[in-house]
DNA sequence: CTGAAAGCGCTTACAG
DNA sequence: CTGAAAGCGCTTACAG
């Protein structure tokens, strides 16, 4: 590989100036500016990454932990993260949390060895309480930490999240505007932030609707495809009856929908299904599905900004994206 | 953060033994050995990537660069990648290519100055000419060059690639001894090394059949869910008549389903589908999905034993993974 | 405006 | 078996 100390030669001044040359130092003359510019050039050099990265203390990657990358979701926030990090000239590290607070937990305490620019925490998961002091040492120490999807603001964290209970408080009552009456709520709550939150929604608009509470309409699992079957299956088999469903994700809705079709019940006009997340799929199967967006786009952009940002006031520390209600064929 | 020259001192030794300890070197005493893991524990101490890697020329990341990451086949083979490469003691940095064979040709260029450990290729596009040559200085550079879903053994690359015209030449077949006869082909051909693979078994399954080959049946654009609704819903609205369509992925099946349905046809009884690749979907939506099997599972197994791996054989350089039909409610 | 020197935190021949 | 020294390839005070 080609070095600085080669430029140099080449441009007949010393490895010191080449560097100013390359970081845009202004004190260099334009004359040899120009040379060194030429010598790079000519001979394809690029500064080696863990060079600079070990003398500057910083390098240029930013990792990014997804709660569970088999979730749709997760999955469109970090196709938008990973380019968001690439425009702003870093590379993106990617890991897998799987939901499991140990491997958060591993990955925070080997996070201080690696230099890393930003470290981008995408769980809903809660942060271990005994993270949390970890977590602020890395913030301090020129790694800025984002929390996407759960507000850690608190903590110092800058925290860019969707509104979660407004989302389901406006879905529900849609539901109860078209009629419906027995509405059930499928999704992961148990240790799960967002997902406490949307079903704080879904009881917010059945109690305004003066509808009463009935827990055995209540699904706690995962957010998966099967998930979402399986439970609506074994409702449907146990007798359960809805006239509505509000998922807490669009995959747990496909799976509702297919349990339900396959039970010969028919969508919407027996049982109205409302997603949530509006991921690709949505649109695209039949019915098409009613859901509540994601903007993993908005999200990615204000993370983009954190990365670029100086110190952060109190007030930027939180950013909240709205939801709306994407109305088709499902209910 | 906790330094070598920190340990040494708790330990009353010096760095350069610490770092033999912490290398497996064999030479150190174990009463020495013990003092010295003793101290690194006590200071929860982790040697710095940068340092080290600068150190060693080598570093700790394997980057993957994957061709379209808005495809569902690509997720699915990120997500195992990313936990094979974990597993292997490294890290993954991910890169999305988008098709772009100028964004490769910028990462092949700046990848020998980031000191990987292996670089993945997941990307069925051409590789451009004059990148191979760069590819193979990398290689021999000590950072592993993979290609995952297309051949590039003849360039010393290792590849691990999927069985591709097999695969349509007995879904195809499977279509045809159902009494299928107008039986057209979707997906992107142009430019797309699989996508031809596939096409060519597409024909050679109309051709051993003694079906008569109509390039009027065949759609040729991406592989997203709007392309294949969008072909289809035009093909329907300018008189093409098919009885049976082959996709090139599933999410082109699944628009193609959307947009049959919406046309008033019925899936499979006026118009059977196969999909390709068995995405996690495809069982979900109804009806199900028969489709050819993928193992982004074996592949990436296969690149964590590339990973592992000393100096490769020639035989050594390709592996080809089979597939399979999976039958269900489509066709 | 520019060069020589020091140092980022490791690892590894070289001595002993 | 272990330490002192050199060096990986940069950047940045320090001199001039």
């Amino acid at each position: 590989m080609t070095k600085a100390v080669d430029v140099a030669r080449r441009a007949g001044v010393s490895p010191a100036t080449v560097s100013r040359v390359l970081n845009g130092n202004e004190t260099v003359s334009l004359e040899v500016r120009e040379r060194v510019f030429l010598a790079v050039r000519s001979l394809d050099y690029r500064p080696n990454a863990m060079a600079r990265g070990l003398r500057r203390g910083l390098g240029v990657s930013v990792a990014l932990l997804v709660g569970d990358i088999e979730q749709a979701h997760f999955v469109g926030l970090t196709r938008y993260i990973q380019s968001a990090v690439e425009e702003a000239g870093f590379d993106l590290l990617l890991y897998n949390l799987g939901h499991s607070a140990q491997r958060l937990s591993g990955f925070v305490d080997r996070a201080p060895s690696m230099s890393l620019r930003a470290l981008v925490i995408a769980s809903s998961d809660g942060l271990a309480r005994d993270l949390s002091a970890k977590v602020q040492a890395l913030n301090a120490s020129g790694c800025r930490v984002i929390s996407v999807g759960q507000d850690l603001s608190r903590l110092g964290i800058a925290s860019v999240v969707h509104e979660e209970r407004a989302a389901t408080l406006l879905s529900v009552k849609h539901l109860i505007a078209q009629g419906r009456r027995r509405i059930g709520y499928a999704g992961r709550l148990a240790g799960s932030a967002v997902g406490t939150e949307r079903f704080r929604g879904y009881k917010a608009a059945l109690s305004q609707a003066g509808l009463l509470y009935d827990p055995d309409l209540v699904f706690d699992f995962s957010y998966r495809f099967t998930a979402g079957r399986n439970a609506i299956a074994r409702a449907l088999g146990s007798g359960v009856r809805i006239d509505a469903l509000q998922a807490g994700s669009d995959e747990i809705a496909v799976g509702a929908i297919a349990a339900l079709q396959d039970a010969g019940l028919s969508v919407p006009s027996d049982i109205a299904v409302m997603g949530f997340g509006n991921i690709d799929l949505a649109t695209h199967i039949r019915p098409a599905l009613t859901t509540l967006s994601s903007h993993p786009d908005i999200a990615a952009a204000h993370v983009q900004q954190l990365l670029g940002a100086g110190n952060l006031r109190k007030k930027d520390l939180l950013s909240v994206i709205s939801r709306s209600l994407i109305l088709r064929q499902s209910s």
